[in-house]
DNA sequence: GTGAAAGCGCTAACAT
DNA sequence: ATGTTAGCGCTTTCAC
């Protein structure tokens, strides 16, 4: 039950295999007759052109690999589903790797897809062993992070900064001054870091204080399924939302949107991510190892809706 | 800048590239001293297998290939990760494709992947085209249908009819007689075919009508996604879930379990899903075309939560 | 315009 | 215990 070879197309066809190769690659050089005869000859043995044999020989494949830390979140469902559509669109296919945040699945998963000999690789999860990333490098594999930044690579991302200074400055403009930071721990590593420290200095520069979760009147998530939770165990607490404590989230998933949920949150522009993501990656297998990183900053935007509100003692 | 061979690493340890081969592969016959060399070779020179190549010669992949309608909807991102977990768990890795629900994209893909040489392929969406089904089928590809089902393949599914008689019982339990079906297109055109049928058989069986959106006090929905969003546009007009209507999910994703939220629905074992699927395929795979097709029904099992109750009229 | 031949990097008999 | 050899299915010069 073995597949018919190009061997066997080029047989019943009556030419050699480089022809058909030449008519199914759209070579040049293939007289209409002999294209008709082996097109025929592909049609009636059903053959199905063998990829990994193609991609041995061509010495590179075009496939990318995609590392996602939880593919359960619906916003790095999204993405993912963005990366492969866009990636498709230039030719790609991807294989995307699920770590549920665990660092040395991450380095099995990317070991997996180098052996498979990836074109590149675009990390939605970066577990942030600096180890890791400086191996890849060295050996000269095609990196894009998209959703988080380091300067050793091409990066497409939201700005961090700006990102938790909107939420915090929002927070602020209605009085909140004692603001609690929540996380977990399926949130990427580094993005956790990045988005603690500048949430830390927006609350200096407004004049807030990181509270403990228990003393804060206003909480701002790592993201937004962080901030579904919060408000969840805030709840359950009895302490109501926005009317007790404020919620803000970060990456604006659907789920947010809804008029039960309501939760203002900054939310990312998924769509220009991915197309930066892929862009990047294509540019960097084209430029090689040695061309300098990049990066894509893009503007995350504040969107108010009803978890969060003016702090009580202002009414 | 071209990686290492096995041949680079036999020169560098001084032995023969079948040894080389014996030692990676954890062959027999491979002395103490000879296997030290050639791991010390191996590192020094940054050896990795080139995976394609294994792939060719042996014939055969460990890759499974997942189709999926929409990975932005949680109950298909936590079953592909669920999948992909347990196919690694058995050496397998998973390759993701998603179709947007579209029978063109979905045979696109599908073709991908057989070009690939994929070992097997799992639809979590069908497109319903049974010549596509037929096609595959007869080209012996190993197929596994994990929540839909397919009297010609090897499925993997929660009992439909159970399922939505859960539901429309519980309704009718509750007093409600005029019950409307919610669906949308990206809802698998198949599953969407057997829980509408199903919903008519249980109304039949129930004395409760199908009706109109408009004109009905309760309505179940194809999936969560969609109950959530009928949840939204009932109460935009003005319609409150559930004392003006009573909503039914189907699938049990997380959102559904929150306070906000509270939506009634009829589960799926998500976790036995997925892992009846990869045994299934795995089984097939072994198996050949030729054994019949077998079918592992699981259990859906109703959560009652807040947007379900008594009819009106009852109070 | 078409074919012959030389690999891509690996595994698996079969020798030794 | 280790080496030799013959491919896996394809692309690609280079002849004809």
């Amino acid at each position: 039950v073995s597949r018919p070879t190009i061997l066997d197309v080029a047989e019943r066809s009556g030419v050699s295999k480089s022809t058909v190769s030449n008519v199914i690659r759209g070579g040049p050089h293939v007289s209409p007759e002999v294209q008709r005869r082996v097109l025929d000859a592909v049609r009636e043995l059903g053959y199905r052109p063998n990829g990994l044999a193609r991609q041995l020989v061509l010495r590179r494949t075009s496939t990318i690999g995609v590392v996602v830390g939880d593919l359960a979140n619906p916003f790095y469902g999204e993405l993912v589903k963005l990366l492969e559509r866009r990636a498709n669109d230039v030719g790609y296919t991807t294989i995307a790797s699920n770590t549920d945040g665990r660092p040395e699945r991450e380095a099995a998963r990317i070991e997996a897809l180098l052996e498979q000999r990836v074109a590149g690789i675009v990390m939605l999860q970066f577990s942030g062993s600096g180890a890791l990333l400086d191996e890849l490098l060295a050996d000269g594999v095609p990196l894009a992070l998209v959703g988080s930044t380091d300067e050793r690579v091409d990066c497409a991302g939201v700005d961090e900064t700006r990102g938790l200074a909107l939420a915090v400055r929002h927070l602020a403009s209605l009085g909140h001054r004692r603001i609690a930071y929540a996380t977990s721990p399926l949130v990427d590593a580094r993005t956790d870091a990045a988005r603690h420290e500048s949430f830390v200095r927006a609350c200096a520069e407004e004049r807030c204080a990181e509270a403990p979760l228990a003393a804060a009147t206003a909480v701002a998530a790592a993201n937004d399924i962080v901030a579904i939770e919060q408000i969840e165990r805030l709840e359950r607490e009895g302490r109501r939302v926005p009317d007790d404590v404020s919620v803000v989230g970060f990456d604006g998933i659907d789920a947010a949107g809804l008029a039960r949920i309501g939760l203002t949150t900054v939310a990312q522009p998924r769509e220009q991510l991915a197309a930066a993501g892929i862009r990047l990656l294509l540019e960097r297998i084209e430029a090689g190892p040695a061309a300098p990183a990049r990066l894509v900053l893009l503007d995350p935007e504040l969107v108010v809706r009803s978890s969060t509100r003016k702090e009580r003692t202002w009414q």
